[in-house]
DNA sequence: CTGTTAGCGCTTTCAT
DNA sequence: ATGAAAGCGCTAACAG
């Protein structure tokens, strides 16, 4: 492997003139540097990112951590990845499995240090566990999840969002609407939170909430959704509208539904939550409240980058702003 | 930050007992160890990954660099995954937005070094710039553009899955099969592959092929794919099935011919080629060219850690089978 | 089994 | 404007 001396050698000068004319830090004289250059060319040499790390202490790399590289992850992280770029750095996945033992460890110690910094998406790691996290590396947390004040944290609107859905489905008719995969319990935050915002859409109308319509899902997968959407129409459940804890959910709802012969939006109305590419195409259309990669991804690398920058201030806890996208799976869509 | 000398400080012990502990590299007493484990413990260490990745030249992580953590490379890459952890190294996602600039970069010597090998999948890259590279670093490339000879690569069957799709729809009836994201130009490789197939599975039915049925798609996403399905539809071609090119692909032909009043599949049948975990579910569910993404993730990881483990052989081109799964979008559907 | 020595390739600091 | 020396934190190789 070619090294920094042996370009030194070539181009008759020390390895620390070849450093300054490729960082550009120092300057150096004009002929000097067409020389290092030359040498650098004719050589090939490109430096060495770890050596330079362990004396330098930066990367230029930050990691963006997520529970899977499906779907909403993925789809968030194409939406990062040009604003980390345009920040001069480079932006790598690491994946957790939504396991809390995973996500400690993205934040341990010995993985921080090799990144600039971190954007962590969590799902299995609650208050305590996080708690307990003691760094001074740039990181910001995205998720539904409570975290401990001194993190910066970006999250998005996910009551208003489920209120907007159901309020849109009441609207057009609805009396009875399921709420596919959300949940009363403190361990799915983000269900939880979607669940009351489908409550106070029916309050907010003047309308009793039964919690029978709360149907969890075991693990939000569209496969998940499909069998206990089939249970409940075997059950005899009536209901006349689905509001789904995300589009995937809503997805696995939507192909029990037709193939239980329920004509959507006729007989049941059905609305989802992320508004993935997928759910313009999904015939008829799938109404969903768009969880705005955009923003969440700008808010977030702007946090970001605010703590890599040094310019730290106290930690930000950002709620991005969601909107309805209303589509064939609602009576008000095209 | 505590290093491992403090660690020997704390426990009484030179650094290199310390190293032999955390390492278990070479035998260490026991009482010596627990004196060590103990420091570790108490002043909360973590081994700094950038100086022992100096040092031994080993980071124990795997890079996969995709065009984009969209669909198929997120289904791809949770696969991929589980693989590289169970042989004890870490795996990181990096994107090139399919262009060859960034790809070429991920292999630049730079990148390389990193790594302790790198999961390539190439889109933009062709055989001549793929040619200029040479590294002894563990490569293996995925994907479906011919490369150098030298290079380990894993791509898909093709041509035998487009003939697969295609012979599918013709045994039920089609009569006028759109091979929709096909093409005829090198620069496609994979588009043109699947073409192929398409137009063998004619032949071997006695049939003709009209080349006026083969309409490109600009950039592969499903919103191109419904527009130009909407032209086609307007321009009042004759059709009575979609070979699409991707799911993707399928999918916003899928809205375009719902929209337009066509009946999936009575009117028209419609195959696409990924089969992504959405196309089970979306009704009436698409028939389509399963991927394979196990099989060619347990190929690529395969080949990989064969080089990582110095055990080279020489480079393997390896074709992963497919098989066909029939669902509602054509007439042998359920 | 444990310790000493050397050095991975680079950048920081300070001298010239 | 350029260079020499020192050392980031760790591990390979060898000595005790």
């Amino acid at each position: 492997m070619v090294k920094m001396a042996d370009v030194a050698r070539e181009a008759g000068v020390s390895v620390m003139t070849v450093s300054n004319v490729l960082n550009e830090r120092i300057p150096v004289g004009e002929p000097t540097r067409a020389r290092v250059m030359a040498a650098v060319e004719a050589l090939g040499y490109e430096v060495n990112l770890t050596a330079r790390n362990l004396r330098a202490g930066r990367t230029d790399t930050v990691a963006l951590v997520v529970p899977s590289f499906h779907d909403y992850f993925g789809e968030l992280a194409d939406e990062v990845a040009p604003l980390i770029e345009a920040g001069g750095r480079h932006l790598v996945l690491e994946r957790t499995s939504a396991n809390a033992e995973q996500e400690m460890e993205a934040l341990s110690v010995a993985r921080l240090q090799i990144y600039d910094g971190v954007l962590l998406s969590i799902a299995g790691l609650d208050l305590e566990l996080l708690g307990r996290v003691r760094t001074t590396k740039p990181i910001v947390l995205l998720g539904e999840r409570d975290v401990p004040d001194h993190f910066n944290h970006v999250r998005l609107a996910n009551e208003s969002g489920a209120r907007l859905a159901t309020a849109h489905m009441i609207e057009h008719g609805a009396r009875r609407i399921l709420a596919l995969g959300c949940a009363f319990d403190a361990a799915h935050v983000m269900a939880t939170d979607r669940r009351v915002g489908w409550e106070r859409a029916h309050h907010a109308a003047g309308l009793e909430v039964d919690p029978a319509l709360v149907v969890p899902v075991g693990d939000y997968t569209s496969l998940s959704a499909y069998e206990t959407m089939r249970e409940v129409i075997a059950r005899g459940t009536a209901f006349d509208g689905v509001f789904a804890v995300t589009d995937i959910v809503a997805l696995g709802a939507l192909s029990a539904l037709v193939e239980s012969g329920l004509r959507v939006p006729v007989d049941v109305q059905l609305a989802g939550f992320d508004n993935l590419d997928m759910s313009r195409f999904i015939p008829p259309g799938i109404t969903s409240v768009d969880a705005n990669h955009k923003g969440v991804a700008e808010a977030a690398v702007g946090l970001l980058q605010r703590q890599m920058e040094g310019r730290a201030g106290p930690a930000e806890h950002l709620v991005e702003p969601v909107r309805l996208v209303v589509r064939g799976s609602t009576r008000g869509g095209a």
